[in-house]
RNA sequence: GCGCCCGUAGCUCAGUGGAUAGAGCGCCCGCCUCCGGAGCGGGAGGUCAGAGGUUCGAAUCCUCUCGGGCGCACCA
């Protein structure tokens, strides 16, 4: 939820204007701690000078409570200076709502649903590589955020039990316990040795190592679903979609939705295939929920448009699948760069990355990016293992904010009256921490979790200037400033936690 | 040929209609008798790939062009 006494501000700004209004925070001081363009977009409309219109709408903002100055400038800017009082109410509601604070933006929207985001699902044919690792940590931090805008979210692993590649898998590492050469198009590497060195199945062997791996990757996956179990529903679901016979086999009318062709569901030998598990898997999954969210690597691209003509069939609403694809992760080694694929030489595991960089610079790392940015990482600098890394930047605010409290000790009083002038960099410290709703709010809707490292490097900035410039303890403003720091260890948590960042309390 | 994604500082990238386009790394110059210097301040470095268009206003929206990546199975 945001902040009573910023939405107090638009509100009234919003009754001033006659019309909801956008508040923004300048970049630039002299512009004012909120700005608003309403003047701008009111003249467009009426044909009237910018510049009036704004005088009117000023006059009208300079009474509202916590409004101390107002100016209008640029071709119709209106800007706003707030008050002492207004920054101290800021505080201390950023204070009272805690670990919440900025929680809840679709259950105050009314909107929240019953949520799968489907991540990683990589066949148990090898360890999870740095592509997968992209996925989980992407998908995660998806989830996470939708947690925390209120939704109802289940992460779920599906994977392939059975069928050829499977097949292919286990005959490999058959050959290899009988000292033969694999299959053609098998499985090879160092890990194939390994298991062949070990009894049992190596499906089961390899399932157990990513479930390891993606637990130390602080990856939690609530359901895995198998491929054979969701075939047995497959002639139930076809009855579902729309299908005719051609050419001796069975398709799904997905050009009826958007797709660019028609899909076989059923061959002309009358196996099912591939796409027909997906058809019984969204079956599946629409039955127990609102909305299924697929994560799925760039290389998937072209499924987006038959997953969602099936959503369209089933679910009566194409939007109830939404497919986040995400860009290829290449790793820079020694200048060169190389695709990553299971089955080539030049490959990186997750946990390989794990052991050069640590949970929390790969978690960092690969979510600070966009999804639709290809990711490209130096692993040698990744490798240097410094403070070189952002992550370590933002890490230590949490821990100088602990440290501060332990320095201060157990009875200090926490967030007193504020001092009649506030510095500048304590305004911009509160300022920044009442944006938070609004970044974790716009990141959720938008599946964009690099907001979040984003808004914590600003919010880092923000606190070590406020740190250097604002003593703390000792002095009279005390309690006043601990009660920012609290407020900033806080958003911080929050902020490291939605991407899986551990929150240290000394470094 | 068709489709999806990308092109922003030397490098890796933020920024989905507002004021002087930002961060990290790299480079240059300053700051510890003072709560943690894993910090702070300052500087150099940009035709936001290019060309049109929409708009009071475009890195952002539309069209085209040029570059790069990834896909276009009765495989899984």
């Amino acid at each position: 939820m945001p902040l009573p006494s910023v939405e107090r501000l638009a509100a009234a700004l919003a009754a001033a204007v006659g019309t909801e209004v956008e508040l923004t925070r300048p970049n630039d001081p002299a512009h004012g701690d909120f700005a608003t363009n309403a003047a701008l977009k009111l003249a467009g409309r009426e044909k009237r000078n910018p510049r009036e219109v704004a005088a009117g709408i000023a006059e009208k903002v300079a009474a509202v409570p916590g409004v101390e100055r107002v100016e209008i400038a640029g071709p119709g800017f209106v800007n706003l200076f707030m008050s002492t009082t207004w920054y101290a109410e800021a505080a201390a509601e950023i204070r009272a709502a805690g670990s919440d604070f900025g929680a809840g933006s679709a259950t105050a929207a009314g909107t929240q649903q019953r949520i799968q985001v489907e991540l990683v699902s990589a066949n148990p044919t090898g360890p999870l590589t740095v592509g997968s690792a992209r996925n989980g940590a992407y998908g995660d931090a998806v989830a996470r955020l939708l947690r925390f805008a209120g939704h109802d979210v289940v992460e779920e692993y599906y994977f392939n039990d059975s069928g050829g590649q499977m097949d292919r898998f286990r005959q490999s590492v058959d050959a290899r316990r009988r000292g033969e050469q694999p299959p053609e198009d098998g499985y090879v590497g160092a890990y194939v040795d390994d298991l062949a060195k070990l009894d049992g199945d190596p499906v089961e062997r390899m399932l157990t190592a990513i479930e390891l791996s993606l637990a130390r990757f602080r990856v939690h996956i609530d359901s895995w679903q198998k491929q054979t179990v969701i075939e047995q529903e497959i002639p139930e679901a076809l009855k579902a979609v729309d299908t005719f016979v051609e050419d001796g086999a069975t398709w799904v009318r997905t050009t009826a939705h958007g797709d660019d062709k028609d899909r076989v569901v059923l061959r002309s030998n009358g196996e099912p295939t591939y796409f027909a598990a997906d058809v019984a898997y969204m079956h599946h999954k629409l039955r127990d929920f609102d909305r299924a969210i697929y994560v799925l690597g760039a290389d998937h691209h072209g499924y987006v448009a038959r997953l969602k003509a099936i959503a369209a069939m089933i679910g009566g609403d194409a939007d109830r699948a939404e497919v986040l694809i995400y860009q290829l992760v290449h790793l820079l080694r020694g200048g060169e760069k190389a695709r990553m694929g299971k089955r080539s030489g030049n490959v990186v595991f997750l946990d390989d990355l794990l052991d050069e960089i640590g949970v929390d610079a790969a978690r960092w790392y690969l979510v600070e990016r966009g999804p639709d940015q290809t990711l490209e990482i130096d692993v040698d600098l990744a490798t240097e293992k410094s403070r070189k890394n952002p992550v370590y930047y933002v890490q230590y605010v949490h821990a100088r904010t602990c440290g501060l409290f332990r320095e201060a000790g157990d009875g200090a009083e926490i967030g007193g009256e504020p001092p009649a002038e506030l510095a500048p960099e304590e305004k911009e410290l509160i300022k920044q921490l009442a944006e938070f709703p609004y970044v974790v709010a716009e990141a959720a809707a938008r599946r964009g979790p690099q907001a979040v490292p984003t808004y914590a490097i600003q919010l880092a900035d923000d606190f070590h200037r406020f740190y250097h410039e604002c003593r703390v303890l000792g002095v009279p403003e005390q309690a006043w400033r601990l009660g920012l720091v609290q407020a900033t260890q806080q958003v911080i948590a929050r902020c490291l936690d939605l991407v899986g960042v551990d929150a240290p309390e000394r470094m």
